[in-house]
DNA sequence: TATGAATGAGTTTTCATTCAT
DNA sequence: AATGAATGAAAACTCATTCAT
């Protein structure tokens, strides 16, 4: 469960360190600790502990237990979103960029496992949270109207078929994506890559223009 | 947020209440209570205080916080069971099954957005609580399980495209329409309705024959 | 554990009883239940449901549970007295009343482990109690005044020896006698029948004028 | 009620406390707080009242009550367990070993009353306390053990009369001698020392080999 | 008489936060 | 910068007691 972050150097001084990688330190702390224990047991001091650290340290530098783990969700956004972005931009077509996002999506989740975890704890157990709850709000519409964008420009090109609801299938997507890396934590076994792969041909097959369904439903 | 109970009366008598009724307005309150802030802010202080009694009268009913948890886990799952195995069952083919799930799934969803939410914090925010943890499980291993057999054999019948890995479509479609409650909580005008459809249509197009999708892709 | 009472008929109506009887009924049931689970452990709801009544009904029946603590001692003491008084009264000899306050003091301990052990639970637990602690100390006392005057009269007859304080040596018979019920507790094969008698023997030897005992009695 | 210690600064400040003189002086508010109020009535607040400290300072120095109770333990046996062996070992034969064993215990009890009826308190209270019982019955057996040895090899040394069992014996003075503490409590002109040797007396008339005691000791 | 229901005080424990050093 | 200590609020749970029926 332990993230391959660098700065987990075991402490025990620490008075190397400058303010602001004592900072990552303690996100990096966090973030590993809310993906084991969950959200609601993560302590600031269970995480000062796997530090090696005393509480008033987290005190020290975050103004409240609110601005670490809002520091966490930009931590984890931030790297994800370079990380997909990167990828889905490179793609010419609406569908490539598609199955890149989902790919992407899936390649980044079994590679930070402990990140998605955490981030994923936090998205539900923070709910209330008036002073987290937003930033979390933030990054998940963020992330569902890219796909809704995405979407959107391919049924205006013609590439995609015009008869879904572009902010239906956003949903969708982003669902099916989120509901990975809660299995993963139970089945480690999980293989991200083979999800994503067959999640973007599953999103091919249902937004590919082809094959006219005789669409004639009784609704 | 309230849901539609009738048997709200709000407090002050409530002498004639049988200790039946008593237990099943408390879970109602619990779920009231946890849908609106959240699973770890419902203590069963603020549980009690909206039905306007003594935290001790919970004590009283149930026999710790985890058997009422695990009451509203089973009121919810029977209630959605009911409903959804009730309409899904009536249909013939593979599709008209999946279809009928996630629409009524949906429907339901729609109809009873408090006890989803409920139930979805919960599901989130019992992670590692030995005692809830694991009513949360079945139910939502059930579901996938039952999803998954449908595909199964649709693909068995001929019906559905053999080269899609029902599990992971399975998920998918746990996943999408697990999105929803969050959403809805956040967004009340959301059209669960339409949202159903939309996404019976998006799966059908993923599952259906049809159309042999060119799948040589770079890879 | 369970004594030997007549009047734990295990209820279910229950509305044969007179108010007398179904004080008996309440006291027997509690002594067994502290003799079980420990003075701090016996609430008036587990007292309650080894009758297979409400707890109510104790209420009803005793002002408060310091009464029926209050009633537990009492009758343990009168039925203790009862028992030793007789047997030690029908001595002639000093000497002989000793060994048979002693030996009938033992029997009525092996023959009453569970009133035994209960009403040392509530000597020890009730510390504090400001409605038991006298009760308590009101039977101790008594036990203790009584051998006291016992081995007053055997130094003033010339039988014990006069160089010892009879208040110690009181007190020292008093706590080894004491020191049977809880060591019963933890070990049921303990014989009180021959710990009585080598007590005896023991206190024999203790006040005895000098002189080699011949120690052959006929047992 | 309060023991000597030196430490009981009543509160305000405390500032200077370290950490291991802070748990020492909860230690000793423990004892106090055990042996004026009973171990039922001895909560946490009542505890830390004393000091004049909030109830969290106990939490954040003790992992749990438990600890805090079996550091108690821990703390009066050590000191007796010092105190008793130091006299008895400097004894030759058995019976003076045997005298100085039961004479030191009732030093040890006349001068610290207030530690002997806290461990009273607790070795009645804990009675099925999962976490403490075994500590107590720890301390009680060992006792008991030791007192069994010494008059075990007196008999075998030829010292003590063969004819009397040496676990009822030992049993028999462990009661003696614990039935002092509460006493004390209730009767604070008991003269421990007084008793002491009054009991070293008694019990050497109870072991001796027969022949008429000179019984002229020098005190 | 008996019952079930409700209450409210009290207990242990956890935790974010503050603060002097 | 960091620490250890302390605080006080909040939580779950237990229990004696009260009361209407």
């Amino acid at each position: 469960m332990e993230s391959g972050r660098a700065a987990s150097t075991e402490a025990g001084g620490g008075e190397t360190f400058t303010s602001t990688s004592r900072r990552a330190q303690i996100v990096a702390a966090a973030i590993d600790t809310i993906a084991e224990v969950g959200y609601a047991q993560a302590s600031l001091g269970r995480i000062a502990e796997r530090i090696g650290v005393s509480k008033g340290v987290i005190s020290y530098h975050f103004a409240g237990k609110d601005e670490l783990v809002r520091e966490v969700i930009a931590d984890v956004a931030a790297k994800g979103a370079a990380f997909i972005r990167g990828r889905a931009m490179s793609e010419t077509t609406a569908s490539g960029r598609l199955r890149a996002w989902i790919e992407s999506n899936l390649e980044f989740i079994g590679a930070h496992r402990t990140e998605m975890m955490a981030f994923v704890e936090i998205a539900w157990g923070s709910r209330g949270d008036q002073a987290v709850s937003p930033a979390v709000g933030a990054v998940l519409t963020g992330g569902v109207a890219a796909v809704q964008e995405l979407l959107a420009s391919g049924q205006a090109g013609g590439e995609f078929r015009e008869d879904f609801d572009p902010q239906v299938m956003a949903m969708a997507i982003r669902g099916a994506v989120d509901a990975v890396p809660p299995r993963l934590a139970r089945d480690p076994r999980l293989d991200a890559g083979h999800y994503g792969r067959e999640l973007a041909d599953l999103f091919d097959a249902a937004t590919r223009r082809t094959a006219p369904r005789p669409r004639g439903r009784s609704r």
